[in-house]
DNA sequence: GTCGTTGCAAAGCGTTTGCAGCCTA
DNA sequence: TAGGCTGCAAACGCTTTGCAACGAC
């Protein structure tokens, strides 16, 4: 029942896959790239694209799309949550729970599928 | 009073600003570049960067920043609002109120300046 | 050994900037 | 007329793609 795209599990890969499982919070390209070489030196930023898109159609991971800023990337799987993007150290943390009440706010004719939630400000770390 | 960085009031800024106003929703550069060049053949795509960066600035407009997807521009000095975007045809709207509870949703010590709330799906003009 | 994968470099794409000429005030 | 503004093209930063070498299976 494995997805047909990965095939090969790479050193690469693997170092992609564990910098993501170990974060702890969306990564964007380059952070995971910083981390990854941690593991894989010399790891090329073309990889990291090229792994990202595969394990997303894959199923392992999910975009995070910010507004007016870089896609992070987090585990799928997760319950229904949203994001806390920091002003200051411009990291993105997710925020469990939802504001509820959107189906209300949709425009009569429109057809609500999704939502998006971003909190900005900043983190307890950058708030000290 | 005025903002004196927008010194001369061209045709190509008359026309920017015309094509916003009479757009009735956010627009993006493109958009905007295509309605403006109703009003001024040949208007560059340059020039419509660096007047929204200028009314931008002069606070005539605000950016609406979307997740994954590049900047619309809207009037300034409107209620509190968000924006629904139409996965059809790619439309912003904008939607009254805000689903509120927000700092119930951030996280301890986080301090909040700002939030962001899109909704997704079928415009009216597309879901018939 | 095969052929999916990698790193590099070039290509894309949206946005910004340098520059010479234009046009508003 | 002066100097802010414009259009063009080149520069940028991020992401994608072409290609020959590499390495997981």
């Amino acid at each position: 029942m494995n997805n047909p795209r990965i095939q090969r599990d790479t050193r690469q890969r693997k170092a992609i896959r564990k910098a993501l499982r170990e974060a702890g919070h969306p990564l964007s390209p380059k952070e995971l790239l910083e981390k990854a070489r941690d593991e894989v030196e010399g790891l090329g930023i073309a990889t990291v694209y090229r792994n990202l898109k595969a394990l997303q159609e894959e199923g392992w991971l999910v975009p995070v799309e910010l507004p007016g800023d870089t896609p992070r990337y987090e585990l799928a799987g997760k319950d229904h949550h949203h994001h806390f993007h920091c002003r200051e150290c411009d990291r993105v943390y997710e925020v469990d729970g939802c504001p509820g009440n959107v189906r209300a706010l949709t425009p009569d004719g429109f057809q609500l599928e999704d939502h998006e939630f971003v909190l900005y400000g900043l983190c307890e770390r950058c708030a000290a």
